[in-house]
DNA sequence: ACCCTTGTTGCAAACGATTTGCATTTGCAT
DNA sequence: ATGCAAATGCAAATCGTTTGCAACAAGGGT
């Protein structure tokens, strides 16, 4: 059993409005354990609220990700995918043959970037790494 | 001074025609030092040869993407930018504040990377690590 | 409960990057 | 030099995403 954040007090935190379009997207990204694109969000969204359109969808994650509540990722090929921002930081591995999406998560990885950057004289503000590779057999 | 690679005779022996297009383009990534866009390759295309078209860049960037002669990057925001493929492998760090592409490499990184996809029963066939950043003062 | 203001929506058109159909040109093997 | 398949330029098409605008609705004030 999964520990959600509440989105929808965040919003309303945030001074935007609770809309109905809104809510529904809240409730898909909330319940989603994969890293939907925008058109499969629309899908959803539309068995639960026919009225809602694409656009709105696309308005509504750039929204979300600015106030830190989904994390949009740029797979190698297809377009934009989400997943929300509960959970700790993980980076991705994507089989090539299935297109399947696995999380990991190494401290040590992040510490090396971290003395990487340092190194140049950096400060990293994000990363991106993914990792493409097919099962071992 | 610099060992490149021949690009030309490559390209021969992949069995593809060496037009003119092709040879002005390959000179171009040959020499780049950067990580130039399709619209930068074109540009600077069109003052060697004015006819050369932008969907022959593309067009010819696929192509030596698909021999292994160049790589394509896509950072976060803009178009894809591509690097000729000589030299060894290596990562981006990308100051945000100025759009600077700063290179990289880590054996450890690359190893660890190597170890985590092991752990997970995968051989990785290429990664993107890329990170994001601004200058330490 | 009813306004009123203003943010938000749906729609369609615009967008930027990249790809593609097609008629014409070109490389290059003969 | 000739012939033919491959490659080109051009324009139109595609894909994912954004945006202008008129209609709509959230939610604070009455
Ligand atoms: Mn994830
Ligand atoms: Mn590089
Ligand atoms: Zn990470
Ligand atoms: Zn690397």
């Amino acid at each position: 059993m999964e520990q959600h954040r509440d989105y929808e007090s965040e919003l309303r935190q945030a001074g935007v409005r609770l809309t109905k379009p809104r809510k529904v997207i809240l409730k898909i990204i909330g319940e989603s354990e994969d890293h939907p694109d925008a058109m499969a969000i629309f899908r959803r969204a539309v068995k639960i609220d026919a009225s809602i359109s694409l656009a709105t969808v696309y308005r509504t994650m750039k929204l979300l990700e600015e106030l830190g509540a989904v994390h949009r990722h740029s797979f190698e090929g297809g377009p934009a995918r989400f997943e929300n921002a509960d959970g700790e930081h993980h980076d991705h591995l994507i089989d090539l043959d299935t297109g399947k999406v696995i999380e990991f998560h190494s401290e040590t990885l992040e510490k090396l970037q971290e003395q990487i950057a340092d190194e140049l004289g950096y400060d990293i503000e994000h990363h991106r790494l993914e990792l493409y590779g097919r099962k071992r057999r």
